[in-house]
Parts: structure tokens; C-alpha cells; sequence
DNA sequence: GTCTATATCGGGATAGAC
DNA sequence: GTCTATCCCGATATAGAC
């Protein structure tokens, strides 16, 4: 739906739909291969929706696996620069784990098809493709997000004995886990936050700085 | 290594591997589909690991997709007798809960195989396949964890205003990721427990029970 | 129950016209 | 750059002997 949807004849010089051919494929290959993996998306089936036939496909790129790679470089430079954004965020107290919490799942959530694809090939404990690429992206995250733990840390935020890289690892999981199971949770009894994000962050947030423990 | 390497010569009457043909191709399909997935697995790979032919494994389901259902079963119930043990526990103060947590994550690693093939069915979005099956399994896990949580909610161990809900996901979710990322987790700088789930459980439990904040 | 063919189909990839 | 037609191969599944 997203995007075919915003066809609107532009009065380009050679018609049909937006941007080349390239780029129609590589925006159906990023749906297909996000949603249902590698191997299970034909290059019929890409062809189909990106509106070419299936010899253009390869004309373009030089094999399926050619066209995977492209597809995922460019789901890691569009998540990379997501991340830029958070960076530069600068406040007082836990305010800002907070509020980098909070952004990097609404990111996710944004970028969903990125998001999936670069997942896929980081959890997915296959040796094949390119997990380097996408590794890279995550090990981006991984430290940036190290660096505003013991920043904090070091500002006496934080308990003593608490393990920085620990921290980091508890933040992306909640966060890498809401995305992957929000649906699902949504069939579960009890649960108010499977359609609301920010309510989810919220909790994780109370829970992460205050425990659960009495006080 | 696990399955076929106990073979072990038992002077059994019609002699070759350990169980029937059947019981062979259910485990080698476990293996082949929790490791590569469902598409990526040929019954003929299966045939070979279970030392028949391809067409015998026709003759004991009737296609691959019921021999993958099998399997799925398969894992599910012994993913589900694991589950017996935790609810048995009983102890003091949030005691029981970190045995829970320490418990549930080495039962998952112990029971590698299992774990993947019913994690990947659940969180793989598609709708192929019997996620209903997955599903349930991990809907009791889920409901368990929840009870635990409003047992030392209503003993008075935990904070006014948390969600048991809410906990149960995030403890889930914390053993989910690690399982899910702690290959990954091994190339990362600065991280003590990639390889000890122990020491990961112990850490999580200080966090969540004490949060991350100075008192 | 187990095997050796074999049928059939869909996948990736290429040739060559336009 | 884009198409139609084709090649080739591996995969699921079946037939029928032992």
C-alpha cells in the first residue's frame, strides 16, 4: 500500500510510475524480501509488483542475491541515518535514555520493512548473505547507545555496579522484542500497550530506573 | 551431533539406527528446519540425514508440509513438559522468580533445536504453516510468568503500580533476545555474558528488582 | 516399509528482438 | 531499457517393483 499508492501522474517525460525502474524494484523487493524472506519471494513476484517483467529484473541487477544485497544496503543507510537524529539529543538525568528509548522504537516502528529485513539477517543465525552488513548497523546502535549509558554513569546517575553493556543489551532487546512480538501480544489477555508504543516505553522506563522491588 | 550420535549398536532386531524410520526422519527434520527453516530444507537433505529415501519419507507423511507440522508438534510438547517443572517452585520472596528467569533461559538453550523452530514460527509473521500451535505454547509460558508475578504482587513484593503484564513481556522477551542474539553478542566489545547465561540472569534480576538508579 | 525410477512444476537466469 | 520466449535445474510428489 505504501508505496505504489502515491502514483499521481506527474506529467514525467516516460509516464508510468514514480522514480525508474531501479528504484520500483528495489522498493518491492524491500516489502517482499522485509515480509516474507529471502528465498521465499520469487523474482516473478517482484517483477509483478514493481510493474516490469521478470527479464528487466535482471537486466538491472545481475542476479537475485545482486538485488537482495542492494536492497539491504540501502534498508542499513536509511536506518543508519535514523540514528544520526539521536545522537545530537542532550538533557538532564535519565531524560535522555528516556527519550532515546523512546524514539528508537518509534524509528523502528516508522521504518518498519528496514527495520525486518535487517533484523532477519542479524537474528537469523544463518552464515549466508551479507549479516555483515547489517551487523555493522546493529553494532552502530549497540555503542552509540553504550556511550549515553556511561555518560549517565558517569554523572552519577546510575547505581554502582551496573554494567553499562548489560544495560544496552536490556534496552535494544526490549525494544527489538516489541517489535517482533506486538503482534501477537495483541491476542494476549491483559496487555494495553501492544497498539501503543509510547505506553510500552513509558513502563520499560518506570521499571528500568525504579525496579519493581518495594522501595 | 546430538541425535545421530548415540547410535551405539543395541542388537536390536532389524538392526541400523536408533527407532523406527519414522522416529529417524522426525528427528533429522528437527534439526534441518530449526537451523535452516522450512524453505530452505529439501526432503531429500532429510532423507539423507535420516539414512532412508526421499520416497520413504513420503510414505510417512503425506508431504512435506504435514512432515514439518509433525515436527512443529513434536517440539511443542517437549517445549511444553519443560514448563511443568517451573510451575512446581515454591520459595520465598521474588526467589521464585529469578529461578524462573535462570530456568526458563537454560531450558531454552538446552532444548536449542526445539526453541528455534517454535520461536521462528511465532515471530515470523507469516501466516503460513500452524502458528496457532506456536502460539499456545507460548501463551502458557506467558500466563505462568504472569501468575507468578501477581502471586509475589499479592504477597506484597512488588512495587504499587506495576503491570504484571507488562513484567511478563519484558522478562520473556529478555531470555527471547538473548537467546536470539547472543552469537552476535560474542563479536561485541565490553560483554562478559555472551557465553554464560548465569551471569546474564543475574544481572537481569539485579536491574529489575533494584532498578538502574542511585536510592 | 523400503527402494529405483519418473512425472511435473516452478525457480533463476539467458538470448535476442524492439 | 524493456519485452517474449526459452533453457536448465532442483524440488515436490507419484508409480510401481521388491
Amino acid at each position: 500500500m505504501p508505496h505504489t499508492a502515491t502514483v499521481t501522474a506527474l506529467s514525467d517525460h516516460h509516464a508510468r510510475n514514480e522514480g525508474d525502474g531501479m528504484q520500483r524494484i528495489l522498493a518491492a523487493a524491500l516489502d517482499l524480501f522485509a515480509i516474507h524472506g529471502f528465498d521465499q519471494v520469487s523474482v516473478n513476484a517482484i517483477a509483478d509488483k514493481a510493474g516490469v517483467s521478470k527479464a528487466n529484473v535482471f537486466h538491472h541487477f545481475k542476479s537475485k542475491n545482486d538485488l537482495y544485497l542492494a536492497t539491504l544496503r540501502e534498508a542499513c543507510r536509511e536506518t543508519r541515518e535514523s540514528l544520526d537524529v539521536l545522537s545530537g539529543t542532550d538533557g538532564d538525568i535519565g531524560e535522555r535514555l528516556t527519550r532515546y528509548m523512546r524514539e528508537h522504537l518509534l524509528a523502528m516502528l516508522r521504518n518498519e520493512q528496514e527495520t525486518r529485513l535487517v533484523l532477519r539477517e542479524v537474528l537469523d543465525n544463518s552464515p549466508g548473505k551479507a549479516r555483515a552488513l547489517a551487523e555493522d548497523v546493529f553494532k552502530d546502535r549497540f555503542e552509540i547507545l553504550v556511550g549515553v549509558i556511561r555518560e549517565c554513569q558517569s554523572k552519577g546517575l546510575l547505581r554502582d555496579g551496573i554494567d553499562p553493556a548489560f544495560v544496552a543489551v536490556m534496552l535494544t532487546g526490549a525494544n527489538v522484542f516489541y517489535f517482533q512480538s506486538r503482534e501477537i501480544m495483541r491476542h494476549f489477555p491483559g496487555i494495553d500497550f501492544a497498539t501503543e508504543p509510547e505506553r510500552y516505553s513509558e513502563k520499560f522506563m518506570d521499571v528500568l530506573l525504579n525496579g519493581i522491588g518495594v522501595k
